[in-house]
DNA sequence: CTGCATCCGAACGGATACTG
DNA sequence: CAGTATCCGTTCGGATGCAG
């Protein structure tokens, strides 16, 4: 598929990386081979249980992360990534060098005209 | 900047991107020259004025797109990019890629786990 | 430990009508 | 032609408290 204006999908990648947690969230586990409900609350900082449970079911759901529940007391959830959700890899390194290189508002940069 | 989930640095990238009209308003501006108001409108299927509007004007502010009006009766203004706006297109781009590739809910594929 | 339920304010996006 | 003004419903995200 060409990428042309009248074949513009750029909206499917959207839709799954425009939450406001969800970025974060892939980024930890593709770096991490699991990662626990707890350890993602210690370093989404801010972050509240309730958008916390909601990014992981959308990412869960897209078949991006996978959830395991360890039948025990207490509960042991852990989430890691999918191969699915691997490829997503690029885009995400595409967003970021890109933040880094050409964003203005951190670095204070000039205008560029 | 290493990419890495302590360096994130997506979210400036998607606080451009994330209008719901302005990736595919950059996709026509990286392919055509300058565009009118009225021709955004006419390839913008859904999109009101309101919406046109805001989204241009969010786009400018943050230089990724100019704006020419031309002083004459009826009214004339053409959007045209920017090179700092160019420098999205990889972005785009990789979003693109990804979404003709992978992306599920369009084409029915099968669970990928 | 891993959530769910509830309430709330703010932001987003759309519909409609009007204007220089 | 290129917008503005106003209203309004939906969604998003946060705060708080409770539960298995």
């Amino acid at each position: 598929m060409e990428f042309r204006p009248e074949y513009c999908q750029v909206q499917d990648a959207l839709s799954i990386l425009g939450g406001k947690w969800n970025p974060i969230i892939l980024l930890h586990l593709m770096s991490a081979r699991t990662m626990r409900y707890s350890e993602f609350k210690k370093v989404l900082v801010g972050i509240t249980p309730k958008m916390l449970t909601s990014q992981l079911r959308g990412l869960e759901e897209e078949g991006l992360i996978r959830r395991k529940v360890y039948a025990q007391v207490p509960p042991k959830v852990e989430y890691s990534i999918t191969e699915y959700g691997m490829t997503l890899k690029p885009v995400l390194e595409a967003m970021h060098e890109w933040s880094v290189a050409h964003a203005r508002r951190k670095y204070g940069q000039q205008d560029i005209r």
